[in-house]
DNA sequence: CTCCGCATGTAAACGGTTACATGATTTG
DNA sequence: CAAATCATGTAACCGTTTACATGCGGAG
């Protein structure tokens, strides 16, 4: 169920093609959820035809723009409040982290390290993304969404460096 | 792929029936990986078959132990070092977390007090972990990544105060 | 000796990924 | 006008979830 109200919420933030979608799940949502065309166009026109969504223009190359209908946008706010969360996740870095014990501690570094490479650039991307936004003079809603991002990676980026620094005593 | 890996980390940890892994599955991976029976018992089944699990006894109920083989503990070995990480992350109440800006201010603190919950209980289990843990002699391999739980549940924990206070004015 | 929890398994349905396929518009 | 990129779509495969199904062993 999450793609159909991933979908919906991306259309809430402003009206998009399936082309569009596509680019903002690896953008904005890639640390949550991702989807490929090949999914997202079939589930746009089932969202059309639950009347979710809309075709609200049309441009170049046969694209064509979904908007939210009243019902849609109604539909995305009671899943928002009202739903259960499913809390189960799908995550293979934190596999990966949750197993790196049983390495010997040469391997290990190896590992945490490729892990903080990782960390370090996607920190240092939010950082930049925050600069961006601050310096825009609207306010900007999500704002506190990149503020969290940059303190849940600097805590790993903080915690990989002690596993490194003591595997090397 | 990760299920597979995840089965082999579970079993280097400990020789195990698929009825305990599917419960390790739940108490110890549940933040980053989800198995239920049906699929853990048969891939137990290809895992034997390909040479990287074995069973190593026999309890009631016809319950039978697997432990790695020594192809088994070069796998894992490999996977976590060499294999570059699927970052790509399934997470609904990161999608959640993502779209709540689009939520009036009393819904959205609904969204985010339900969360809350959560997350405090989900810091007290790592807090008692910890201190249970720490209480035993024996060296535990696996206390700096209870240590990055507790960290990450803060930072979330205190984050989600703060966009409930902040909505409150 | 019955009920409950332990323990294992299979099948159908569903969701997601990869691969295939096509055509329109812009850039050089 | 050729190549690259934009843009949409479908099909086959694979992994996951849900539902079905069975039997053993201990507790009361």
């Amino acid at each position: 169920m999450s793609l159909r109200f991933a979908i919906l919420g991306l259309l809430a933030r402003r009206p998009s093609t399936g082309y569009e979608l596509t680019q903002t799940f690896d953008r904005s949502l890639r640390t949550s959820w991702h989807a490929s065309h090949s999914q997202i166009y079939p589930e746009l026109g089932k969202l059309e035809r639950a009347g979710l969504a809309e075709v609200v223009g049309h441009g170049a190359r046969r694209s064509k723009t979904y908007g939210l209908t009243a019902a849609g946008r109604e539909e995305l706010r009671r899943w928002l409040v009202d739903g259960e969360p499913d809390r189960s996740q799908r995550n293979e870095s934190g596999v990966r982290l949750f197993l790196t014990p049983l390495l010997g501690a040469a391997d290990r570094c190896i590992a945490y390290g490729r892990d903080l490479t990782h960390v370090e650039d996607e920190l240092q991307a939010l950082v930049e993304l925050r600069a961006q936004v601050g310096a825009s003079e609207q306010p900007e809603a999500f704002a506190p969404q990149i503020e969290l991002g940059i303190r849940l990676n600097t805590v790993v980026r903080d915690w990989l460096r002690e596993q490194i620094d003591d595997a090397a005593d």
